[in-house]
DNA sequence: GATTTCCCTTGATTAGAATCAAGTTCCGCC
DNA sequence: GGCGGAACTTGATTCTAATCAAGGGAAATC
């Protein structure tokens, strides 16, 4: 790993607490790469050999199944992915490619499991990552078990203008196949959503999104805040 | 907490490998506790003041949200619900009600997290729970996005037949609108998915189904271990 | 500048699932 | 034995979403 890289790796939550002395032993055998858009980094099945967190750019967590595809998540600076796979040394569940340039920290998962014996500020460190990881798949499967397709695009489409600072505007972070695929629904019938939602004060312009009618959107949408909220 | 009980809650994994001086102060501030069926134990959106740990009878857990209801576990002895919660500090995501009679203890979330940073071993066992509960909502939400409900019933039948031994027979656990609300449908639907397996070989009487082919429901199925197996 | 390509949208159709409305069966209960 | 109720099933209908098919538009390519 380059020395200029360290601080940065320190400040993140998760190493932030823990020894000095534990810190070296997972930076000493780790490795920082940086991959092109759309790589593939990981295939779920495959043994959990890496620890992977994002330092710059954008990864995509997905899965299959019955010859079917799904977005689940979307990890942005700065996050880890797959921890719970690394912890209990099983198969990935999910499949992840990079969506933009990134640069990734990659930590041996024996290391880091090392790391957790030994340190307990890290362990701690752990214990409230995957809290909150357990927490936000929780909501998610929520969203897709209670709302319908255009509840959840609604929701989102709230929470996203919240995090923008809520001025009337917001900007899609991703593109809409992939919000399509992340809410749960194929790209026709996000659009489709999209217009259910032009009565609500929503209209729509390439990636921007301008909310006319909190109110109306709001009284459609019935955001929850133990679905939508992301910091608890 | 009953002095009787003490052996049986030691050898759950949770707390198999903690100190005995820790154990002692989570027992010290423990309650057991035995409700009725059909009591809920907690709602959704409360402070999270305690672990539960059922160790007997059977406990669901289930959220709302616009209006709908749903079914999200079943925990059944020996196993705890509302861990993140409890470590987080933060307001628990479901709501939790007995299905039976059921023996229950809880232990007041100050004294576990006290006994999280206090003990090692315990903290391990911690990460390991929480990694298990994590890979299992991750499972359940890949199912659900990436099946119909048809398919999640027949991977769920093959999931029990194979709990129960694979003797061609199986017993549903649950009835069957718990089991619906469980696979993400209507309790009409389940019927009428139970029906569309008939050509698969599936016959049921009452809580009793019988796989008379099983080759013919693993093609339609398509068991995928990164979503079926409850194990990794 | 024309063309290709990709992303997105729209329309028509089909499929999957929910809802509404009866019926049936099976229990517990009187 | 008869009654009431709950759980489940079935049918009809509606709704929601996926699929199939085609078209539009913007950016990239030649």
């Amino acid at each position: 790993m380059r020395s200029a890289d360290l601080p940065e790796v320190r400040s993140l939550h998760l190493f932030q607490t823990m020894k000095e002395e534990t810190f070296d032993s997972i930076v000493k055998a780790a490795y920082f790469q940086t991959f092109p858009d759309h790589v593939v980094l990981i295939e779920e099945g495959e043994p959990a050999d890496f620890l992977y967190v994002v330092i710059e750019g954008r990864v995509e967590l997905f899965a299959h199944a019955n010859g079917r595809e799904t977005s689940l998540a979307m990890v942005s600076p700065i996050g880890t992915f797959i921890l719970a796979a690394v912890l209990k040394d099983a198969p990935y569940l999910m499949s992840a490619r990079t969506c933009q340039r990134s640069r990734i920290l990659m930590i041996p998962a024996e290391d880091l499991r090392a790391a957790v014996d030994q340190d307990k500020a890290f362990a701690a460190a752990i214990i409230r990552e995957l809290a909150s990881c357990y927490r936000a798949v929780v909501k998610d499967h929520k969203s897709l078990k209670l709302r319908t397709g255009v509840e959840r695009l609604a929701n989102r489409l709230l929470r996203y203008h919240h995090d923008q600072g809520g001025n009337g505007s917001l900007s899609l972070p991703y593109d809409k196949r992939t919000l399509a695929s992340l809410l749960g629904m194929t790209p026709e019938n996000l659009s489709r959503a999209f217009n259910t939602l032009k009565p609500y004060g929503v209209t729509v312009d390439g990636g921007t999104v301008r909310l006319h009618d909190l109110v109306a959107l709001e009284t459609l949408a019935k955001p929850n805040s133990l679905i939508d909220d992301r910091r608890i």
